[in-house]
DNA sequence: ATCAATAATTAGAATAATTCCATTTTACTG
DNA sequence: CAGTAAAATGGAATTATTCTAATTATTGAT
């Protein structure tokens, strides 16, 4: 038997909605499963874009709708620079972004324990932070991760 | 002679502008020390409305065009939260941002020397950070900054 | 399987924030 | 103070997103 990383979404999926009473349907499993086949940060017209080649008459309303679902769900994350089309993230564990400025491309920043910690301490009494975006923007002699 | 802080802002601003050919209009001069003279986070609909009990004939787009200015001349400092409006921050000391879920009031966290090395130490060799952005969304127990 | 009830999808209209554009006004230089 | 270049203006255009009302799909019970 092949290890088959789709079933595995797809089991994670349905969990996921069935927790919150919400119907695992076609368009919201292709839309999970575009995220998840390719570690990038799309924005909602690029996932329609790819989801339509499976389903070709699916509709943007509908992908802003599965996408909410999906992060209400904490399936995808969504990620914001500046004003620019929100982007959506299948990378779940703790971690930051950076955006070239040359090139547009967006790098995650993997976090370990600690820098979570230190990051969360800047936080004064009275503080309760239920989440947190770190970004920065620079140069990088990385291509691509 | 009286400490004007206004004074100290309107030679700010002139040397700024003056250092990229830029000229001092009422405009700009009026949208700026609108923001100066109230340490929160206006939006350019916010900053339109403060700026016309001056100037009372300020269009929307000459605030935006004034904001781009200041921003560009590193006068005031540009905040986004999610997908809502773009907010001005007087601030241009190193802090992060907090936002209340319950109130939307948006607090100033400010970050030492330290705390400011420790969140630039994240990022990986090859990569060079030219600024970063750090937001938390909670709750708070302070009711204002 | 079939049906009713409810949830989800759809296309297109509506909205919100921002930018663009063409014209008029203002600020600086000589 | 005249000429030139920059900035301000109002309104139209654009972009991303949300809303709406009608259709279609999913589910649970027969």
């Amino acid at each position: 038997m092949a290890y088959d990383i789709t079933e595995n979404h797809k089991r994670a999926l349905y969990s996921a909605l069935r927790k919150k009473g919400l119907r695992p349907t076609r368009q919201r499993t292709c839309v999970y499963n575009i995220i998840m086949s390719k570690k990038d940060h799309p924005t909602a017209d690029d996932i329609l874009n790819r989801v339509r080649e499976n389903l070709p008459t699916i509709s943007l309303a509908t992908v802003y709708n599965c996408l909410e679902t999906l992060v209400d769900c904490e399936l995808v994350r969504q990620v914001n620079f500046d004003r620019s089309s929100t982007r959506f993230c299948p990378n779940l564990t703790p971690h930051a972004h950076f955006k070239c400025s040359e090139t547009g491309n967006i790098f995650d920043i993997s976090l370990d324990e600690k820098s979570v910690r230190s990051l969360k301490a800047v936080l004064p009494k009275g503080f309760k932070a239920d989440n947190f975006e770190l970004s920065f923007a620079g140069s990088t002699t990385i291509s691509s991760n």
